[in-house]
DNA sequence: GCGACAG
DNA sequence: ATCTTGTCGC
């Protein structure tokens, strides 16, 4: 395989048999445990919105304690990915850790919207941001991919399982606001943290504050865009 | 063939 | 995700 084109992002030129493989080969790198410093102190998230065939990431950076704002930013990228669901990466992926990469100073965990372990291959688009940065991430998404639902939260901060063959590969939570929220670890995380930090951030919102926060500044953005 | 299907 | 006004609920 043209693994040169890969890392130029050229996607869409691969098959489906040869993006599974590179979901495959990277996840033998994925790590389900505590990697991350602690106490965490500072918490970043990034979220995009669209406009056509262009991407707007949003990044927000809060202080873990009192959800302080630290650092903003945003970045408008072309697509060139169609979206799919299995291989959410391959759209988003590459303006997340675009967007990441120009950060001077990290947070001590990454929150992104999409899913982590809860994916057929145990490798969504938030274990893939992880593995490729090499940082803490968690995934946070609004909706099921894959996986059984035991039990559905019906009170606040509580959390069910998301399972697969009798194993646990994330959790559903209830926010305060809203549907239940889906949640697993990205990557540097394991499945207990994901979800006690997940809680701590939720406050009067269905996303936790972070990925609100980012949710926020990419609509935001959007609408300068559009004026000039 | 039918249903499920992150953003 | 996005197209979209007023409207129901916390």
């Amino acid at each position: 395989m043209a693994l040169d084109k890969v890392n130029n992002q050229k996607y869409q030129m691969l098959t489906r048999e040869e993006l599974i493989n590179i979901q495959n080969n990277l996840s033998r790198d994925l790590i389900i445990t505590d990697l991350f410093a602690k106490p965490i102190r500072k918490i970043g998230a990034v979220d995009l919105s669209f406009i056509k065939d262009h991407v707007i990431a949003a990044y927000v950076c809060v202080n873990y304690e009192n959800f302080e704002i630290i650092e903003k930013k945003t970045a408008l990228t072309r697509l060139d990915f169609p979206y799919w669901p299995g291989f959410l990466w391959f759209r988003e992926g590459p303006p997340i850790v675009k967007i990441i990469k120009s950060l001077d100073v990290l947070p001590d965990v990454f929150m992104i919207n999409a899913h982590g372990l809860a994916h057929p291959r145990r490798f969504g688009c938030a274990s893939h941001v992880g593995v490729k940065i090499q940082n803490p991430t968690i995934g946070i998404a609004g909706s099921k991919l894959f996986g059984e639902v035991i039990k559905i939260p019906r009170k606040f901060g509580d959390a069910e399982p998301l399972k697969s063959n009798h194993e646990t590969i994330g959790y559903i939570i209830k926010p305060k606001i809203g549907q239940p929220i889906y949640v697993s670890p990205g990557h540097m995380i394991s499945l207990e943290s994901t979800v006690k930090i997940t809680i701590n951030c939720l406050r009067n919102h269905r996303l936790p504050e972070p990925l609100y926060l980012s949710h926020r500044l990419a609509e935001s953005r959007k609408i300068i865009h559009s004026m000039s």
